[in-house]
DNA sequence: CTGTTAGCGCTTTCAT
DNA sequence: ATGAAAGCGCTAACAG
């Protein structure tokens, strides 16, 4: 069995609230007291059961971050740096997917935001609305992450896609490309993600006195292999882009997989342009141009708020927006 | 406040007792007793406090997952299946990042396996010794997953390094390599990845009549940008290898980015097979053939092996030898 | 400065 | 089939 407050307290010779207190680092202890609390403590190799401790003062210092899935690059990177950021305040993270599942994300929230041990939430959803969200938030903290899907009382933290977007295209624009297509997402209300993209994309191209209802590849997801396949699909036709904005990474990659394969070549006959910078494509071939999201940035803001969310439950919420930075490779200079 | 078992059990005129059994499923309660208990549960809209419940049971149904860095792809998709997995069997999965560095490991370690509320650990560890964990283990049951470090009491999950490795050069060799180099990693004891990597790669030399001895690119880490500085170097060199065998994914990626740079045909002058089998592998340009460890199944393995260390924390401890395959694409077609 | 004690919300043994 | 009550290990309100 576990050694106990009321073991050490035994062996010291003092109360259970006296060990407490030297536990806890309480000021007012007569040093020969603590000392001999101390010298208790490490014989019994004592350790303080977390769940207790949680029990009584209501809070467990756990918060869940709930992602569609950990094994896509840009989330990955999301989630390192919402550990890194977390463990150094002392807060421990607990990883869940919702597979980016509408129904699933529902599920989370009515069973995590509401009855578990963790504190708050972050979430990255990818199908829910905002509206959705607030009705099933209940009663514990939650901080979305990524787009604002609807007007909520939420707080939220995020860049801001449009204006990233259209920053993008117009890097495309003045690299003298004319014919600029985009591809990802379904662009509906259901998919935020896109919705924002295509928009700054449309405000690009209308900046530029192109056509802003131009070519739109619509993909299920954001998955490399998508891209594949719409990109083939493509070039089958007559004429083509000579540039495009994939609203993904991963997206892009896949697009440039694709280009390969069937001999075009990048940048020279379509240019390529990704969204959230990761890794990866820093060193494909040739490295992709991106939007790069300071996700250090946003894990910080994003637990900072939920903290401070949680002493305060009431207070007014925010959109917090976070910095992003166009970053120029190979596949669009 | 929430709303506790003591109310639902007055508003519905029994004793907490019978409410709990209700929630929690038992058989033999009245139906008229069940259903007005239900009422009452359903009215107030009831959610069981986890960590009162753990707490008494001292149990609390999470594991924690630590591993290097949770935005390495390979890591990212391991734990994806871990938290797949996990939730499939109804626990859920907490997730600390090491860094690989060796005394973060060991604070890890001994704080969490110790202390917290984790009913279990798995442990991915790149720099620690299979005996310093042992010693630091504590009471948590401990899973390690990867490479055993050592010959230890502790339960072990992975696949054939050594095999799988030689596999991969024999593999080169039959396609008519014969200068063929290995990079990544030290090799050293400290490094375990890495010394049964070169082991296998070693036997496939020698197997093929080829110097065992041959050439070995040491590299910090298994990162992208070190195999790119890697190659860089042996560039330079008088006389160039044939083949390349990279101690993993992403550094295969580096070490393609840079043959590209240099203006190397991958696989005409140098064939690359990496390690891991990262999903960004299918699309690299060109595809890169990898050791396919069955992650599904190592997740699953891992964390079966948990959870019935749980029920029997004293039974004798097993090695899982998982499967692999190598997949043959076009880097080394 | 330190001891005593009530309870956090739940499960479960002991009764009935 | 159900009630009463102990207690998981801890913190903090209340004494002194």
């Amino acid at each position: 069995m576990a050694v106990t407050l009321r073991d050490v307290a035994e062996k010291a010779g003092v109360s259970v609230r006296t060990v407490s207190n030297v536990v806890n680092g309480f000021q007012h202890i007569a040093p020969a007291t603590r000392a001999r609390v101390q010298a208790a403590l490490e014989e019994l190799n004592y350790r303080p059961n977390l769940v207790a401790r949680s029990l009584r003062q209501g809070r467990t210092g756990i918060i869940m971050l709930v992602l569609p899935e950990i094994n896509v690059s840009y989330f990955g990177e999301l989630a390192h740096e919402v550990v890194d950021y977390a463990t150094s305040v002392g807060i421990t993270v607990q990883i869940d997917e919702s597979g980016g599942d509408p129904k699933r994300e529902k599920e989370l929230l009515t069973s995590l935001a509401q009855a578990s041990w963790v504190d708050g939430v972050l979430f990255s959803s990818l199908g829910l609305r905002g509206v959705d969200l607030a009705g099933l938030a209940g009663s514990r903290p939650l901080v979305l992450l990524g787009e604002r899907t609807a007007r909520t009382s939420l707080d939220h933290v995020g860049i801001d896609n449009v204006e990233a977007s259209r920053q993008a295209v117009a890097h495309l624009v003045e690299r003298g490309r004319t014919r600029i297509a985009a591809l990802g997402g379904s662009g509906g209300a259901r998919d935020a993600t896109s919705k924002y993209r295509w928009k700054g994309f449309q405000q690009g191209m209308r900046a530029a006195g192109l056509d802003p209802d131009g070519l739109y590849l619509r993909t299920p997801d954001y998955r490399r292999g998508s891209a594949s396949a719409a990109v083939k699909e493509l070039l089958q036709w007559g004429e083509r882009p000579d540039a495009l904005f994939c609203f993904s990474d991963e997206l892009a990659a896949g697009a440039l997989r694709e280009l390969y394969e069937q001999g075009v070549r990048v940048p020279d006959e379509i240019a390529v342009v990704g969204f959230d910078d990761i890794e990866a494509s820093r060193y494909s071939t040739p490295a992709l141009s991106s939007i790069r999201p300071d996700k250090a940035g946003i894990a910080k803001t994003a637990v900072d708020a939920l903290l401070r969310r949680l002493d305060d439950p009431q207070g007014e919420t925010h959109d917090y927006e976070v910095p992003f930075e166009l970053i120029i490779r190979e596949s669009s200079g």
